[in-house]
RNA sequence: GUGGCCGUAGCUCAGGUGGCAGAGCGUCGCGCUGUGGCCGCGAAGGUCGCGGGUUCAAAACCCGUCGGUCACCCCA
């Protein structure tokens, strides 16, 4: 081989764990963050932005018992010796921010951001996956846990999607939770030879995970293993009871899941998961979060409840195919603009009618509609062709006959019909059937 | 990170036991030299993921590798 062979075509291609998101695909996303930034308008919600990589420290302080920061943290040093680590979750950056900034609470905050955990990759899981979230910080009233939950609640239901389930669980506070540790500590230790090695690992380090396992061995001892509802502190009891009727006084189901025990080990009281039924494989949760009232004080800021939940896009869009909900918007332009004198030829001079597409197209743009044209000289066969492909409404033919009258000729694309109509009133001659009327008639209905 | 299955045109996939690389859809052109959808005709488009091996001959068999996928694990 010589050298400066080209390197392997494998080079060429999106990294594993990543993918590029294409048109008509990104449609889909489109219209799903934008659902998303609407309803968290509504709810009184502001967009934040944070680094797509912190500071590695800002990561390891909030989850060093959890995989996803310790086994999947994409680490780096920058050229000036910092340890940065690209974001694997949400919360900590926000949390962070609200730290640095202090604004004033209650700080409401939704985030659509690229996520990062070098796991191995496969379908609904992802190595760069993005996800939808919101952050409150400064307030413990369950109230917001009840508004947080149902604004992830309404935008999945918002999308169209029925078949999923939202569990909900406490995981108790500073006050409850060391004494209900130390109960399910010794339990465990009781039963140790029934456990499986992570299981069994785990039970002096993280002894919640353990309610988590899913090797049946360790289900059938942790279904008898002391209950984490029935060892809250009346605060955290009354939290939790006031968190559900919340729910329950605004429709929105749900059912308790006292072994729910979520990947980041921050939080505290309220967790919740939502869990599609239409995805058979086992990357089902569409999203989940919950309170992390120690998390700012954690990471050297002032004390700061908070409560927040991300959702993953990937997974909310796989969930979306299963359901046969929220299809790919099909294309549509208002207006199409065809050059029936040239050809104009490529690279050559404009053709005939060359200057004129090109002036007729900047009007209709800058006044408001959707337009575009062919390029390459094609014929009006493919132009009109493509026009229709691209869903124009109206197509704006601009021949020789009707030039030489100062017109041109306008096709309904729905209708078939054709009309000519003068150059200079053809602008006003489509918004008057395409703008939407303050009467909320329909803008092609002639009649009254 | 461990194990199973899969990899043929842009997409979805055919190609019994090795013997000339195919279809449908899509794209482009023509029928209609100034008009989309339906129909007909034609064209372009492929290192059969990549590398090595066996063989007169490999898309097919063997090994490796990369990618996808499923399970475990983890989680959005």
């Amino acid at each position: 081989m010589q050298s400066g062979s080209a390197p392997p075509a494998d080079v060429y291609r999106a990294p594993v764990g990543t993918h590029d998101v294409l048109p008509p695909e990104s449609g889909r996303w489109a219209a799903l963050v934008a659902a998303f930034a609407g309803r968290a308008a509504r709810f009184g919600y502001g967009l934040v932005m944070t680094p797509a990589y912190e500071h590695i420290e800002v990561f390891q302080r909030v989850g060093e018992g959890t995989d996803v920061v310790r086994k999947e943290m994409y680490e780096f040093e920058d050229k000036g010796g910092r340890r940065l680590a690209l974001r694997p979750e949400g919360t900590a950056p926000v949390v962070r921010a609200y730290i640095q900034h202090r604004p004033t609470p209650p700080w409401k905050v939704w985030y659509l951001s690229p996520h990062f955990r070098h796991e191995k990759a496969q379908r609904g899981r992802y190595r760069q996956h993005h996800q939808l979230g919101v952050e409150v910080l400064g307030v413990d009233d369950p109230a917001l846990d009840v508004e947080v939950i149902s604004l992830a609640h309404g935008f999945l239901t918002s999308l169209g999607l029925s078949r999923f389930r939202l569990a909900i669980n406490s995981l108790g506070d500073e006050q409850c939770r060391p004494g209900y540790l130390e109960a399910l500590r010794s339990y465990l230790r009781a039963h140790v030879d029934e456990l499986c090695a992570d299981s069994r690992s785990r039970i002096e380090t993280n002894p919640l995970r353990v309610l988590d396992c899913k090797n049946p061995a360790c289900v059938a001892v942790t279904e008898r293993a002391p209950q984490l509802l029935e060892h809250l502190c009346p605060d955290c009891k009354t939290h939790f009871e006031a968190v559900q009727a919340g729910l329950d006084a605004i429709g929105v189901p749900h059912e308790i899941a006292p072994r729910l025990v979520r990947g980041l080990d921050y939080y505290t009281r309220t967790t919740f998961e939502f869990a599609s039924e239409a995805l058979e494989s086992a990357q089902n949760a569409l999203g989940g979060g919950g309170r992390y009232d120690k998390l700012a004080e954690e990471m050297g800021g002032p004390p700061s409840p908070g409560i927040g939940f991300g959702i993953g896009i990937e997974r909310v869009l796989i969930a979306c195919d299963a359901e046969g909900v929220l299809p790919a918007p099909a294309p549509h332009l208002d207006a199409y603009v065809v050059d029936a004198v040239g050809p104009a030829g490529v690279g050559g001079p404009l053709g005939t009618a060359g200057a004129e597409v090109t002036a007729l197209l900047a009007e209709l743009r800058e006044t408001g509609l959707s337009a575009d044209r062919a390029y390459g000289g094609r014929s009006v066969r493919a132009q009109t062709k493509a026009a229709d492909r691209a869903g124009a409404r109206y197509v704006v033919l601009l021949g020789r006959a009707e030039m030489e009258k100062g017109a041109v000729a306008v096709r309904d694309m729905v209708s078939g019909e054709q009309v000519e109509v003068p150059r200079a009133r053809v602008v006003a001659w489509l918004h008057e059937r395409l703008d939407p009327r303050i009467d909320g008639t329909a803008p092609e209905d002639p009649g009254s």
